[in-house]
DNA sequence: CGCATGCATGTAGAATGTCTACATGCTTAA
DNA sequence: TTAAGCATGTAGACATTCTACATGCATGCG
């Protein structure tokens, strides 16, 4: 059982999920790359931990899509970093994920704990 | 923008959670394919629909890690359907998808609507 | 001065699970 | 005979994630 290796522990977070992370973080103030996934680290209580090979992808995505944008600063730390802040669209296409976010996980929670008493329309 | 076509509605199902869903309903009591379906549609509150696509592969899926286990039978309406049920192992791999999916999406509720008022350890 | 450490961004390639679309066959009722 | 609903299945496309590697800057320490 040793040789397979990769991917027993199925993903870590759960696929389709990550653009609605980074676009809620954002939400809260403009943010570079590194930030956000601590932020996300930090708020989900340890829970959520965002690789950077899924981070930066997911980042130049959105920004393809013009869901975000990017500026280079200097941080605090004196170094460069690519600061992203949503854009009108983005706050859009947040608010959409959150709602299909709030659907499915109710939907998942109600198939995995069906209550026949729901008796109104 | 018709161009593209597939795929503009994002996945359906959140990638993951099918196996979780799956298991489940075959906790309720041994049952085919198509009826699982069925059970989680109207479980779910018809949110989640789980394409025969998506829902096959899976059940060979879980068969191969024997996590349940299938016998041909004849339905009610006089059809032969493939009925699966779980087994030992596949008691084992409810249990730890559903704490895995309330491990994820409590994070990720926390996520996007951190409360900073959770002082003690 | 050199080096390690932490911050910060990035890419390539593999793996996985889902989706769309198609295909088949049986049973029952019109 | 034909349509509709039940029931199972496969092939191929696709998006997103993961692992692993790579780079560079700034700071502090020996």
């Amino acid at each position: 059982m040793l040789k397979k290796a990769r991917y027993q522990n199925k993903i870590e977070l759960l696929q389709g999920t990550l653009d609605l992370l980074i676009l809620q973080t954002l939400q809260w103030g403009p943010q570079h790359g590194y930030g956000i996934s601590q932020q996300i680290r930090t708020n989900s209580g340890e829970v959520l931990q965002v690789d950077t090979g899924s981070l930066y992808p997911a980042l130049h995505r959105l920004e393809r899509q013009k869901a975000i944008k990017s500026e280079w600063k200097v941080s605090e730390n004196n170094q460069q970093v690519k600061v992203y802040r949503l854009t009108a669209n983005g706050k859009k296409q947040l608010a959409d994920e959150r709602s299909r976010w709030e659907q499915l996980s109710e939907g998942i929670e109600r198939a995995l704990n069906p209550q026949k008493l729901e008796g109104e329309a």
